[in-house]
DNA sequence: GATAGATATTCCTCCGGGCGCATATGGCTG
DNA sequence: CAGCCATATGCGCCCGGAGGAATATCTATC
């Protein structure tokens, strides 16, 4: 069952973060890492787990990775994902996600390609 | 996150079959062991875990248990409960269960509340 | 109150997944 | 090619949850 397989995905609060900013386009691994505040390593980690799931998808970029959503995701992925993004709204959590997210686009520079370390290389990625 | 617990009771497909059942309205345990052929034991624990939950709650009826979502659910678990019948209308297994809840009910009795053993009490559940 | 029926609980075993540490890989750059 | 960077992978530990067999619990009935 098709539909099982989404709700494994979705059942890890980190996991969840992650598809909710994917939502939101194309992201690299760091990130992922920024926003969510997570190490490496776990985030890495669920992002294996997504691709081999098949909900997440992945390009090299030079030297990092690029992650998003599968391109012809089924019915039933698309139905949770906008499930999710609607009860995201009202969770604190996603909203700073999103928020995060949104600073570093601006702050940074190229909403979906530029990558970290091109505005600031001494501070970069707040630890 | 609330999110995370009703990703997790959905994350198995016994308690997606019986969610799914439990939006058609109420039902007690030997019905679910009819519907979704599974044992007693597997059955009535995965209900105790969806209570344990939050997603359903019990209430004796003599010598059974009738189970049911919520009364007062959540948004998500509206929404998400919403998504799933969704999925669910194309998936072969869901159909079935569908199907024989409709034809438990006709054949046996009274739609809610008359519970097994009434209509044929020599063969009683195919097992 | 003994018994039968419906359901819950306990005990056990097994397995997948989460986490972190350390290390490997693969591309870029000097 | 040496070294750095971003990312992935292997390993060990631990925990929760799934499954099944046996048993306990609760209710109705005689």
């Amino acid at each position: 069952m098709e539909l099982i397989r989404i709700y494994q995905c979705l059942c890890d609060a980190t996991r969840l973060r992650i598809l909710h900013l994917l939502t939101q386009g194309p992201l690299c691994v760091c990130h992922f890492q920024a926003i969510l505040g997570e190490p490496q390593v776990k985030v890495s980690k669920h992002l294996g787990y997504l691709k081999r799931h098949g909900l997440v998808e992945a390009r090299r970029e030079g030297n990092w990775r690029v992650y998003r959503l599968v391109r012809r995701a089924t019915r039933e992925l698309q139905a949770n994902l906008a499930c999710l993004q609607d009860c995201a709204r009202e969770e604190p959590r996603f909203r700073r996600d999103l928020e995060r997210l949104r600073r570093l686009r601006t702050n940074g520079d190229d909403p979906s390609l530029a990558c970290c370390a091109k505005p600031t290389p001494a501070k970069a990625v707040a630890r």
